[in-house]
RNA sequence: GGGCGAAUAGCUCAGUUGGUUCAGAGCGCCUGCCUUACAAGCAGGAAGUCGGGGGUUCGAAUCCCUCUUCGCCCACCA
């Protein structure tokens, strides 16, 4: 046992303790046990990233579970590691190179490549080396990179066997393209923003037959926000039913500036109601418009712009505008369209646009070949576990989300023109079409013995990161781990990519291993500022998860996070005040070091060892403080598991700070100083009480209370970390002694009122009659005779004072007892009344003050109203000030 | 256009099945205390028409309707 400061010093002990706990082993999982397993699969954070506060609420949240699941005895594995992030880091590494002043094509893909993977070698894993500053309990053996040579070669299986199973195919089809990363992105990558924008009336010129070019020309007018995509029109097309079009049905016009003639057709789609009713159709550069146009057959697909999404050099697209940028180009086609009288009118509109969600450019719809699952078939084993509570979401309400989404899922787009990532296992033949799907790289075609080429394309990150809970476990192969720890039981994730990851690991869970991969789905809330505004580095308004550490400590921070974030609910922080945004966690992690220092101090000589504590000699607080601590295992216990973990957090706060520092701790501590009578109960109680929060506490502050236990009598107690977590019974609850205690409680709660009211002298004894309401009352109170004096040591109360009669206050207690405190001896009555008196007289006259402004015509008429209501609010409240100093007056007789 | 969520003390938020325990917590504020575990503390205190309105009920912060204000998600009216 060794001392310990009066302060709390978090980064004296958290990084000794950690190592302990490493070199302990006690992370690691083990196959081969009985126990059942309880694993979790971290949410990998990108290669690059550093630790932000969203992470540290998310693996906090993590810890807790496997740290408290940990203590209940079942074999834990909480699985780490780190993804890829294609686009992400590819960005990044692209960054980098542009400060040099060099594009990745400058390098070359080789080059670039190698060059990511020096980056991730370099500054790769920080994140890691974070989470064990904040105490992830992770088996960290078991690490996993979603590029791993055996990931890979997960990532290629699933692959194939997509492929071969009918589940996978290349198509042509219109995806969102990201100019700026010149990738093409799935649904969910393309996220919507709202913008201000204007609908564009253009005027087409109509062709009446072959010969009709003559002047007797009229027009026919759509409306369209894309302006820049009409010289890849194909066809004009109105509802079928719309008269007013009937008679051009059929008809040619003529694609402004470029003159490019294209027909006029029908179609259901169209909404009669929206702009003119006519609506172009773009089938390269809009997936609707690819729809319709192949509906209608018979058109081609023209690409007018290139992946910069510049305009075409091709001969649609009128000379003057070639190789322009799309907005360029959009800007100048307007101002060609007005000297032309094409345009017809401009109106403002307001609609979502869909943005890259990694760099934010508008994506521009584009036709190209890409790689495609099918989803809907995987979906559906998705959504019966949802619907037959296989899985479940934390909160509840998650789960619609998902079944909304799985139910109108979509094909999804799984290529991506990047170079970092999982290369596309697809080699495409020189002399046929045939495209060989293969684990290696086939040596020819498998039709033609052609030579072949690789898809140049790479995976999307997802693709990887939707094997996670298996392909970390060894699969595809049969391994160990795989069998131990497959399925697993709960996935601590934020709601931001139930789409992205959840759902399509439920799939790929269901798809490859018939089952799915956690039970549970609790969604974490997102870290805030106090504007509401998510934490951004644009913004610049997030904290850094380590400056906190090394200010408060990991548990500080671990604790304000734990406790301020009910499931799902947003915690805010704020970065300019990181003392009052911490204080609750830091405060009691002092708390319980001095909790510590106080036991320890006293404990030395002769403590009874934990466990042996003789029912016979309990006093009334011992009993309530044991009663007390029962119920917070029980009702911590079941918090947990239903995944409250706020509640849990709060409900031990207030057991060790409220019941335990300032009822029990208080009461006990006459018996514990010198060599006492019932010293030794009080002792044994005291440290099986600690001891029991720390256990409750390990999941939350896992460092200190790890300390503390270390210094804790008792031989060979090991580490807190591997220790128990305290059972649920029934065994010390004691509902009379709870009912009794809180008597005691109120009576001492009521003569510390009147002692502050009148300002009686601190360590100056005053008395106490209590005039029982009823006869249960009177016995409570005669019964509790010890108790209370026992507290009325500590200088506050003693039951044997003042006179029947003299000077003196009441109070009232909730069972409808009355309590005489009498003053006479305690205070200065004299001094008081002068005080009061005093007090009075100012009172007066700032009432007297306030009335004369109030009865004041030209301030009543002429002030604001909210001034007037203020000073009457003051009146309102001297008034009773004055009613009270009146009573007090007349209690002290002066 | 559809859906979900939020509105409670100055600030950030709890409040689970409608009912003594419901009007709470932390921070902040006011008063008094350096009491031998802790001033990162102790004791006491002020502070809220539970967003507005209506309804159901013996009883509503809680259930229903409606309005207002925010936030998020989804969506092929170009």
């Amino acid at each position: 046992m060794t001392t310990l400061a009066p302060q709390y010093d978090p980064s004296a002990i958290e990084a000794g303790t950690y190592r302990r706990w490493m070199d302990s082993g006690i992370f690691g999982a083990a196959v081969d046990t009985d126990r059942r397993p309880y694993v979790i699969v971290i949410p990998p954070p990108n290669v690059t990233a550093v630790l932000h506060s969203g992470h540290g609420l998310n693996n906090t949240l993590q810890d807790v579970l496997i740290r408290f699941e940990r203590m209940r005895g079942r074999e834990t594995l909480w699985l780490p590691g780190t993804d890829h992030a294609g686009i992400a880091t590819q960005n990044m590494v692209e960054r980098m190179l542009k400060k040099e002043g060099k594009t990745r094509q400058d390098v070359g893909r080789e080059a670039f490549v190698e060059r990511v993977w020096e980056h991730v070698h370099r500054t790769g894993g920080t994140i890691l080396e974070q989470l064990k500053a904040i105490g992830c309990s992770c088996d960290w053996s078991r690490t996993r990179f979603t590029l791993d040579e055996e990931y890979s070669l997960a990532v290629r299986k699933v692959f194939v066997s997509l492929h071969e199973q009918g589940l996978l195919y290349r198509g042509q089809r219109v995806i969102h393209w990201c100019p700026r990363c010149r990738t093409s992105l799935s649904d969910e990558e393309a996220e919507f923003v709202d913008q201000d924008d204007h609908l564009y009336y253009i005027k087409y010129r109509l062709i009446e037959g072959d010969d009709a070019d003559d002047e007797s020309r009229s027009y026919v007018t759509v409306a369209t926000t894309r302006p820049e995509t009409m010289f890849g029109d194909v066809c004009l097309v109105f509802h079928p039913e719309d008269e007013r079009f009937q008679k051009w049905l059929g008809a040619t016009v003529e694609i402004p500036l470029s003159g490019v003639r294209i027909p006029i057709r029908t179609s259901t789609v169209v909404e009669r109601d929206f702009g003119t009713g006519m609506l172009k159709v773009t089938p390269a550069h809009d997936a609707n418009d690819f729809d319709i146009a192949d509906a209608l057959g018979g058109f081609e697909r023209p690409i007018t712009m290139d992946e910069d999404a510049r305009m075409e050099d091709d001969p649609r697209v009128p000379e003057q505008l070639r190789r322009l940028d799309r907005f360029d180009a959009r800007k100048k086609i307007l101002e060609l369209l007005e000297t032309a009288g094409q345009l017809e009118r401009v109106d403002p509109y307001s609609h979502a646009v869909r943005q890259c969600y990694r760099c934010e450019t508008i994506v521009e719809p584009r036709l190209s070949d890409q790689w495609f699952v099918k989803m809907r078939p995987l979906a559906t084993p998705a959504l019966k576990a949802y619907r037959d509570g296989r899985l479940r979401f934390v909160p509840e309400r998650w789960g619609k989300v998902y079944e909304h989404w799985l139910m109108q899922i979509r094909d999804w787009n799984i290529s991506r023109q990047l170079w970092w990532g999982h290369r596309i296992p697809a080699w495409y033949c020189e002399q046929c079409d045939h495209i060989t799907v293969a684990m290696e790289e086939p040596a020819s075609c498998e039709a033609c013995q052609g030579s072949v080429r690789q898809d140049e394309d790479v995976l999307d990150t997802w693709f990887s990161s939707w094997l996670w809970p298996f392909a970390t476990l060894g699969w595809p192969d049969e391994t160990a781990d795989l069998k131990a720890f497959y399925p697993g039981h709960t996935l601590v994730t934020g709601p931001d990519i139930i789409f992205f990851w959840v759902a399509r690991m439920v799939m790929a869970g269901y798809h490859f291993m018939g089952d799915t991969p956690f039970e549970t789905v609790y969604l974490n809330g997102i870290v805030r500022d106090p504007l509401h505004r998510a934490f951004s580095k644009t913004l610049g308004n997030g904290i850094d998860p380590m400056d906190v550490v090394e200010k408060f400590g990991s548990d500080a921070f671990r604790f304000t996070l734990v406790a301020g974030a009910a499931a799902g609910t947003d915690v805010i922080m704020d970065r300019n005040d990181l003392d009052g945004t911490f204080a609750a966690g830091r405060n009691f992690a002092n708390k319980l070091w001095n909790i510590g220092r106080l036991i320890v101090a006293n404990l030395s000589d002769g403590a009874t060892p934990t466990g042996s504590i003789d029912p016979a000699h309990l006093e009334l607080a011992d009993r309530w403080i044991l009663s007390r601590c029962q119920r917070t295992i029980s009702s911590a216990t079941d918090q947990l598991e239903r995944f409250r973990l706020n509640d849990v957090a709060n409900e031990i706060y207030h057991f060790v700070w409220d019941d335990l520092a300032d009822w029990y701790i208080e009461q006990v501590k006459p018996r514990l100083y010198g060599n006492r009578e019932g010293g030794d109960t009080a002792r044994g109680v005291l440290c099986h009480v600690f001891e029991t929060a720390l256990r409750l506490l390990h999941p939350i502050m896992p460092f200190i209370t790890e300390r503390l236990w270390e210094g804790l009598p008792g031989t060979q107690r090991g580490l807190l970390a591997a220790s128990t977590w305290p059972s649920p019974t029934q065994e010390f609850e004691d509902d009379e002694a709870e009912n009794r205690f809180a008597r005691v409680q109120s009576l001492v709660g009521a003569v510390r009122a009147v002692r502050a009211e009148y300002g009686v002298a601190p360590g100056k004894l005053v008395g106490a009659r209590v005039q029982p309401a009823n006869t249960d009352a009177l016995e409570a109170f005669n019964a509790e005779q010890n108790t209370i004096e026992r507290l009325a040591k500590i200088g506050e109360l003693s039951m044997d004072g003042g006179e029947t009669g003299g000077v003196g206050a009441h109070q009232v207690l909730p069972d409808g007892s009355s309590v005489f405190v009498p003053l006479g001896d305690a205070i200065d009555v004299e001094r008081e009344c002068k005080r009061l008196n005093g007090e009075l007289e100012r009172l007066e006259k700032q009432l007297s003050g306030v009335a004369s402004k109030l009865a004041n015509e030209n301030f009543i008429s002429r002030a604001p109203a909210e001034v007037v209501d203020r000073e009457r609010e003051k009146e309102r409240s001297w008034q009773e000030q004055r009613e009270a100093l009146a009573a007090k007056l007349r209690v002290l007789g002066c």
